[in-house]
DNA sequence: CATAGCTCCTGACCGC
DNA sequence: TGCGGTCAGGAGCTAT
């Protein structure tokens, strides 16, 4: 499934080629989680800027259709990639599938976000600070590569909560971009236990965890994205950007540093996969 | 306010 | 080979 790094390499597969197209048309599938926000035709003639990301959020920038009075005001739309959710850039785009439910045609191409599982989401916001943009934004967590998430801001933060580890880091309110597979990994590479309570973690662990995080995401980043276990199939990409998962998916495979078998354990309602013995309470 | 549980959806997988 | 049942999972929403 798509997590910041699927998001922020699909970001930079696009963006320098959309920014500053021109919108000629949408075509709309099944409905996602919401609805888009905004007549389809009112996008029309927009100029399209360089999208951003924030969080597992894409930004796409849509300006002013000058010529209509009453689309003086630029905007922008808000994606988000769900958890089967992917984005193709084309200049030449085929007849939409059964699974492809947004498309924006531009004068360059078309933007085509294709999700059988519908969990993703296109969303018109004035600016990322009005609306539903700014409504689903608002609760996120410090990016994870920003100076501002460090230690002692993870400390503090983690101290607030009495939540087991893991699920305090799936929250998204306190870093994002973690999801349940990184998250996973990188309290793997901590030395943490899943379950241990959030508020029991030390400054040094905090630490640790807090460079854990950034060496997995960076990691996974630098492979061009790769989801750890089924980026192949949702996406057909060749098997050689798959990213060696130490412990998710791996419930009674050998610990890679010890031999330990990993164990399985649902949090939340979801699966968290950890070594009893490298990491700790 | 913090936390726990529910929900959306469909492909993959499993046992028969 | 086909079929029904089960599961996963991002993250907002609702209930407690």
């Amino acid at each position: 499934m798509p997590e910041l790094p699927e998001v922020e390499v699909t970001r930079q597969s696009f963006s320098e080629r959309i920014d500053g197209a021109v919108v000629r048309g949408v075509r709309l599938g099944k409905p996602l989680r919401w609805p888009l926000g905004i007549e389809p035709t009112r996008l029309v003639d927009r100029p399209v800027g360089a999208v951003t990301r924030r969080g597992k959020y894409l930004w796409l920038p849509l300006g002013a259709a000058n010529h209509r009075a009453s689309d003086a005001d630029a905007g922008g739309l808000l994606l988000h990639l769900g958890m089967s959710g992917s984005l193709a850039f084309n200049v030449a785009a085929d007849a939409p599938g059964a699974h492809d439910h947004f498309d924006l045609v531009t004068d360059r191409g078309t933007l085509r976000l294709t999700d059988p599982r519908r969990f993703g989401a296109v969303v018109w916001s004035a600016s990322q600070d009005e609306g539903m943009a700014a409504k689903l934004l608002s609760t996120l967590g410090l990016e994870p590569f920003d100076d501002s998430f460090n230690g002692p801001y993870l400390h503090a933060a983690l101290k607030r909560r009495r939540v087991a580890v893991k699920l305090a880091l799936l929250g998204g309110d306190i870093v994002v971009g973690a999801g349940n597979i990184y998250a996973c990994e990188a309290l793997f590479s901590a030395g943490i236990d899943p379950r241990t309570r959030s508020d029991r973690i030390s400054r040094p662990r905090c630490e640790r965890l807090m460079q854990a995080i950034r060496r997995t995401l960076q990691e996974a980043l630098a492979l061009g994205g790769s989801t750890l276990r089924d980026f192949r199939d949702a996406h057909g990409m060749a098997g050689q950007f798959q990213l060696q998962a130490h412990v998710y998916g791996r419930a009674g495979g050998p610990c890679h540093v010890c031999a330990t078998p990993v164990r399985r354990i649902v949090q939340g309602q979801r699966s968290t996969f950890f070594c009893p013995s490298c990491q700790k309470r």
